[in-house]
DNA sequence: TAGATTGTTAATCGATTAACAATC
DNA sequence: TAGATTGTTAATCGATTAACAATC
């Protein structure tokens, strides 16, 4: 309780590792060192062992990483080791995309599509009936929903997010192009598509006037 | 040529002093000073006027800023003030869900779809035809295009980039699950879906375990 | 054992915040 | 002018990198 959290700088970068770790996984490669990581991921290992030492020692002296557990353990850190409902909420373009995304991959279950527009009642994404927003409360009071989708026009991006807090949802992934006021007991993660192309679009109008490089495998 | 080039964690916040900005304006504010400015966006005055400071002086003493000035201001910083040609590879539900998006307002146009699947060939797509992964070439060398945005199968991905380069495209906006093997002359912004999902599963699963809040404003 | 590589402490670097003189 | 607020320098804070003793 006293201690500080964990920086989101490091958070960050463990789905990276994870990511590098199933591929080696598939490669069937058994053990790898920090140094050996490092210069496939592009970071210095030094990063790699500090990071992973906030979650405790996963390597052995002399030996480096087993990759299997490396890549179990940090699946379990970003809990993806079980499975956690979801919901969409807005069935437009980018919520019909996302439902038909292979989230079950990484431990993900979309439960539930809610929608606004009558026309969209019913009809079927991903295997899932479409529901209207009027049935939220009721669906979300009587199932287990781990994480709410939020895809939604922005004008009714803050309302939904307040209802959806009210309704005791408590992690919201937002796709609209606004920031939500909610609580701090809420986790907000926001994806705004618009915004990254505009640091796409600054990055290519600008390269080469900088001394280093300004290609990053970060999401910055 | 000397100088190092601006943090990406300084452009990284550009959008979202842009897109407040752009609020302020719609709702008729004229000016604003850096600590009003700041309580809004849940940031310290210092950060923004150290952030605006990198691109030149656009405030007043005693004064603030206007809102309207610095909008178009941070706008051209960005790119925005002119028209940028995009096109989408890979027309699946995440390209066709880009494809309608409203990047309009941001300056940017897509002027072509490509895919694979010769079943969607010619199927219209916010009006544009979905052509052909074979006619990319000759597609690429008779427009202009300042953007390439990625949708294809992971597996793909890394070929066609290696082609985009070649054929001279140098803004890549990746969302294959991948990292891009490309040389530091093309930009590359990836989007990476799954992983943003699992920071925000770290994140709620972990609430309430540190001292500080994890609710960001930014995304990460 | 000798070599390799971790876990961890110390040093460096960069980013954020505070302070304040300049000035509108 | 007096008050407000910037632009900018200095101080602090945190994150990254380097170094190395511990140890497999």
């Amino acid at each position: 309780m006293s201690e500080r959290g964990i920086s989101s700088a490091v958070i960050r970068r463990l789905p990276r590792y994870y990511r590098y770790l199933g591929e080696l996984l598939e490669n069937n490669v058994v053990r790898i060192s920090s140094k050996e990581l490092s210069i496939r991921m592009k970071v210095t290992a030094s990063q790699i062992r500090q990071d992973l030492n906030n979650f405790g020692g996963f390597g052995q002296q002399g030996y480096g990483y087993n990759v299997e557990y490396l890549f179990e353990e940090i699946g379990k850190i970003l809990g993806l080791n079980t499975i956690q409902n979801m919901i969409i909420i807005g069935a437009g373009n980018l919520g019909q995309a996302l439902a038909n995304y292979d989230f079950d991959r990484i431990g993900f279950r979309v439960i539930g599509i809610f929608d606004a527009n009558p026309r969209l009642e019913g009809l079927a994404v991903h295997g899932i009936e479409i529901k209207m927003v009027d049935e939220l409360e009721e669906f979300i009071k009587t199932h287990e929903i781990h994480v709410a989708t939020l895809t939604v026009p922005k004008k009714n991006a803050r309302t939904i997010a307040s209802q959806l807090e009210e309704w005791g949802i408590c992690a919201i992934w937002n796709f609209a192009p606004t920031d939500l006021h909610v609580s701090d007991d809420v986790c907000v993660k926001n994806v705004h598509l618009d915004e990254s192309l505009m640091t796409l679009s600054y990055n290519f109008r600008n390269r080469g006037k900088e001394k280093y490089s300004y290609h990053s495998y970060m999401d910055d």
